[in-house]
DNA sequence: TTAATTTAGTGGCATATGCAAGAATGTGTC
DNA sequence: GACACATTCTTGCATATGCCACTAAATTAA
């Protein structure tokens, strides 16, 4: 037999999950690399990112969805935000069990200001990966994180 | 002017970081839905498969890099597996300051049994999003978190 | 209208991560 | 052999995440 088919040599394949993770780990170290000058790290930039992007007041639930992240960690996230005085919770008049997730004025100016140290982390990046295979990872990426994908996943999980 | 270009309606293309992570979180979620009979995270199984890969009792660092994880959350992460048994941590006779990595009997036990659970969530990966283009991804996130595009990624850093 | 159900957000518990400072060990040099 | 310097791991601190159980509020069913 070829020694590619021993027992020992079993070589299984990367793990799509692990990788991601690995590429998540160290790309979040270089963007919160570049965006410490501003004292926030991306994580908190997509949370006032994605507030702004909603519209302005999104609820807790909805901004938690939009961040593919589950409601308590939004919670906890918020709460370093709420402490520097970019975000605010405000009751919702016409549903009392929400809360809206809203940007304060020192919010707004906080994530213009990362916003251009963003677009610059974006240019870098684009410029060493290249951006055309940057905008197919994104798109990739994005058909991973949706819920039609995970529909997938998840019902063919019965059978075989 | 065209209401495209208007201030207001200066669309930024997704955070490249931020789409890596929400995939990463969606990932994980699905991978750890399909361990947890095993009793144990696939970032849990990560580290396993990584000392087992690393040909069996690499020190904190090696693991740490080959993980792509900061040394001292591989330290931490060690713990709950040490816990339970399935990892334990051997002085290095030639070099004092250095710990090795090593599985237990049950660790690799506890191993082989989630491999077996882990090529299925591989599988079922591959026919969701496809075999052909999970290869690729899987290339593609692999150059994102080597020393070549962190060294180029960072270079940059002074100039522009 | 009241009871059952569904939907939102919170708090407890455990793991995951990173950074910076500190303690232990090794090495090279004089 | 003692000192300066480098390497390895450990600790403290802060954030990031997820799941589950619980409470509050709205919606639907009776």
């Amino acid at each position: 037999m070829s020694s590619r088919s021993s027992a020992a040599a079993k070589h299984d394949p990367p793990c799509n999950c692990g990788t991601l993770r690995k590429a998540a780990r160290r790309m979040s170290q270089l963007y919160d690399g570049m965006l410490e000058p501003c004292g926030i790290k991306l994580s908190q930039y997509q949370v006032l990112s994605h507030i702004e992007k909603s519209g302005g007041a999104p609820s807790m639930g909805e901004l938690a969805a939009s961040l593919v992240l589950d409601r308590s960690a939004l919670a906890r996230n918020l709460k370093p935000l709420e402490r520097e005085g970019y975000v605010e919770q405000i009751r919702d008049e016409t549903d009392g069990r929400s809360r809206l997730a809203s940007l304060t004025p020192a919010g707004k100016k906080k994530l213009a200001e990362s916003q251009r140290v963003w677009r610059l982390a974006q240019e870098r990046f684009d410029r060493v990966y290249g951006e055309e295979r940057s905008r197919a990872l994104s798109e990739a990426l994005a058909e991973l994180f949706s819920d039609e994908f995970h529909a997938r996943f998840t019902s063919t999980e019965t059978r075989k």
